[in-house]
DNA sequence: TGTTAATCTTGACACTGTCAAGTTTGTTGT
DNA sequence: ACAACAAACTTGACAGTGTCAAGATTAACA
């Protein structure tokens, strides 16, 4: 750091002030040149590393995934002794609470129409989205344990059935507007029916 | 309308254009003084009418949202000689319809958190949220034609859970960066078990 | 008909993303 | 060792933004 004309990992530290300013002050009120100044560089200077602010968004919500990732996985990791099916509710309960503990993540990673995830590169599809395939893993074994047959058909509808409950209690858990009676908590916990 | 200094119903115009411009070139790119521009009037304008741009989008999402009502509305009644099971399907397969067919709506209605629904006055709760009201009418329809007793908590549960799938079902259809390997309609089929 | 309040305009301000041009520094080839 | 080059960063400018203050126009009403 110091003083010197070269940053020397500005690329880094413009993405971490980024998600700072972002979860401290909402994803609206975050600029280039808001950014570029917690960095302690000129207003330009980003342009070095990002062609645009939305690639800059772009790094940014790429780090944000992978910390979500991270955070699921250590979840199931904590219940790695018990059931399947705990494991499939301690992913659903982490993946609300995620969001719920980040409030502005929310709205960053899904709903940024203009910003495309590049964990590696390219399109992420469903087959290589982490947190879809650690539910992938976990419902397999599910399976297993119960001793329940499905075809492959029957098995993509019941993840995704599962996935896209969970997102949209987290959905619903993120909104300010739409209460619901129970505690979210509630509606994970017979998560499969 | 003409070359009058008072437009007239300036405030529905600016609601109206600031739908249309939403949907044509996205929620980021419409601005105070575009909105103005679009009904020919000064760039100030607007603040008789709206005490800041939030309370403008305000007043567009509590319009959107209307719409999406109707249009769900609309959908179950073309089914309304038909089993509540099949309504409620209709009602989902809308759902995302909706959203797939205008594609900013989504981020919009859901996801700026500083933005709060007023579709009458004040928060809105689960209980009049008019989309789930019209859930809730379908589920119960469906528990008496299938002869089906749930306690409340049960009741509540499965709502929750029902609406959170079409919810997130929606959620993912509407994510470009993530594609399901079959068409989103397939996972609505047997939204009941 | 005169007063008042609502509606709209004009002008200004700070802030934004982006680009062009110039400056500093690390790296590389000889 | 040194010149050449490319990467990283600065400075300055531009159009567009939200917002406010001050003034102009008009509708509504007493």
């Amino acid at each position: 750091m110091e003083d010197k004309y070269h940053h020397g990992n500005l690329r880094q530290a413009l993405i971490d002030h980024g998600i700072r300013i972002i979860n401290e002050e909402g994803e609206q009120s975050l600029s280039l040149r808001k950014v570029a100044a917690a960095c302690g560089v000129s207003h330009s200077a980003p342009y070095a590393h990002f062609k645009d602010k939305e690639e800059l968004l772009s790094a940014i919500k790429a780090s944000v995934t992978e910390r979500f990732t991270e955070y699921l996985y250590r979840s199931v990791d904590e219940v790695k002794d018990e059931s399947a099916e705990k494991a499939i509710v301690a992913m659903g309960r982490s993946y609300v609470k995620f969001f719920l503990e980040h409030p502005d993540y929310y709205q960053f990673l899904f709903y940024n129409q203009k910003i495309t995830v590049h964990l590696t590169a390219g399109e992420i599809h469903e087959e290589d989205y982490p947190p879809y395939l650690l539910l992938k893993e976990l419902f397999f074994r599910y399976l297993g344990e119960k001793g329940i047959a499905l075809s492959d058909e029957e098995k993509e509808i019941e993840l995704i059935k599962i996935w896209s409950t969970v997102q949209g209690i987290a959905s619903i858990a993120c909104m300010e507007n739409v209460k619901t009676t129970k505690p979210w908590e509630d509606y994970l916990d017979k998560l499969i029916h």
